[in-house]
DNA sequence: CACCTAATTGATTTTGAATTTCAATATCAA
DNA sequence: TTGATATTGAAATTCAAAATCAATTAGGTG
């Protein structure tokens, strides 16, 4: 969308930063896959649609894109630092597939609600939070029963 | 504690696993310390006690205290795998201050009761989960406060 | 106790993601 | 167009995590 490359433009103008085709081509990407992508599985996808760009440049515009606050951070259980698209999605949480890695996104406004009073309990300002339930999902859930 | 011991004997009986000194030196410096220990600081407390342990020692045995169920995961932010001791201690989550790193443990018996139920559903069948909520402390708020 | 086999150790190496370096290149305001 | 400055990408570096392997050790058995 024009709309989020006019954002992003904003954002690079405001702190002296360049738009490069690079950069264009990378948020483009990661807007249309909207999935759980680590940097190199991003840069992977980028290099069909232009293969003279480099990680170092996926890495670092995956940088920018978490500054600009199209992009977070989530953890998987995998270890590596995965990106999800965030702008314009609302706060979500994960439930995770130990088995097949699925991935659910939830909300839960009274689990917010009582983080949110947790945090003033203990005179802590919170600023972003994860919350991640690891488990297996409903179809893995009947494999596994089957396999006994 | 002997007790930690005993059930970790048995634990290592139980897959044909031998004790020997540097697992038993790892546990009780690991009970001791009670912190949020990476592989690293784990390794160079333990080789005040005994220099002769190496480090892949250590962080095949710290694997083994969290198949024991001795040792939990945590991530703090930084970039690296913690551990923390979790027999006998029960389930919290985490109040990370972004400022100092203070990390304050917390339970709410009533996000942890929502949390089970948004799990059935979604028909999903927890086994573990983590939650962190980043910002600042009490302390770094008023430290903020006056630097501006 | 001595033997024997399988598990363990630790120095070292390897892996792999995250990050930095730096000379060449591109952007964009004037 | 120009020039200061940001950016790029190949390559190098970093660093924790994990694997390798010959030497050592635990602990069951006779």
């Amino acid at each position: 969308m024009d709309k989020e490359l006019d954002i992003f433009i904003d954002f690079l103008r405001e702190r002296n930063l360049k738009l490069t085709s690079q950069r264009e081509d990378i948020l483009k990407v990661f807007l249309k896959i909207d999935k759980h992508l680590s940097v190199e599985e991003l840069y992977d996808i980028v290099k069909k649609k232009n293969p003279r760009i480099g990680q170092a440049t996926v890495f670092r515009t995956l940088k920018l894109l978490r500054e600009a606050g199209f992009a977070g951070e989530v953890n998987l259980g995998d270890r590596c630092i995965r990106y999800e698209y965030k702008y314009g999605h609302k706060h979500h949480d994960h439930l995770i597939c130990i088995e097949c890695g699925r991935c659910i996104e939830v909300v839960d406004p009274k689990i917010e609600e009582l983080q949110q009073i947790l945090c003033k309990r203990e005179g802590f300002s919170p600023q972003k939070h994860k919350m991640e339930i690891f488990g297996l999902c409903k179809a893995c859930r009947k494999g596994s029963r089957k396999a006994k």
